[in-house]
DNA sequence: GCTTGACAAGAAGATATCTTCCTATAAGGT
DNA sequence: ACCTTATAGGAAGATATCTTCTTGTCAAGC
């Protein structure tokens, strides 16, 4: 898919997207893959739009572009809680940047909503 | 499928035999559960006979009767590899009584093996 | 001999991460 | 305009343990 380079794809938005929320939201500002999974296929309405691997990939490359920072869980945390370890993701402050940039620059000009609007035609 | 007390099902009489084995083979007289799972579906040549599930609670029989006896694998060594976490399983004296007493106990008697060899018919 | 009930078998899936392999597509060069 | 190629997408599966739910069967009691 060749991307150009400094833009974020869907996949990668969403993440990010997903990741400012929890930063956002209270209780820990940290998330893993595959919660991270079943917020996407929840929001998605579908079932696992994206499979893990793909997913894992994505959460690969955002690390590598330094928009996340991860660790692995305490083993103890882990343990008492009967599962495998998971891996800890956080938003760093150029994702949230990233995240707001593509926002900002996928929302239709003002101009343009406006327009629309005094048409009835109401934006997506 | 109630048994009879002090009986082993067919299942825990591999397992043990396979947990002897190991004991016995040199290397480690250790084992798992995923490995013992390859073990029983190569030897059986089919596609695993037997679901993970099954033998897991096979494996949680055994050691609650006190032939088997497990830890888990130490955090570094799973690590190291790159996988979840191992747990490891050893037949204790009781165990490999208890397999020693099966075999015998389902091996035809020698009279009979000699009679039926007499007659041209060979034992199972 | 017949019924009943305890318990094993197996399917299915939850939990989590990561790799390999193939395909599809968009970005960039000519 | 067209072709090449890097790379994202997705399927599939490896790695490991354990739970839940249903079905089936054997042993024991009557």
């Amino acid at each position: 898919m060749r991307r150009k380079p400094g833009q974020l794809l869907d996949l990668e938005a969403q993440i990010l997207a997903v990741a400012v929320d929890v930063l956002v939201g209270g209780d820990s500002p940290e998330f893993h893959g595959f919660g991270l999974a079943k917020r996407i296929a929840d929001r998605e309405g579908s079932q696992r739009l994206t499979s893990h691997g793909t997913l894992y990939k994505a959460l690969g490359r955002l690390e590598d572009a330094g928009l996340l920072s991860s660790r692995w869980e305490d083993h103890e945390v882990a343990e008492a809680a009967g599962r495998p370890r998971r891996r800890l993701y956080r938003v760093s402050s150029a994702g949230q940047a990233a995240i707001a940039l593509h926002v900002s620059a996928s929302q239709p000009a003002l101009d343009d909503r406006t327009a629309a609007f005094g048409q009835g035609i109401e934006p997506a």
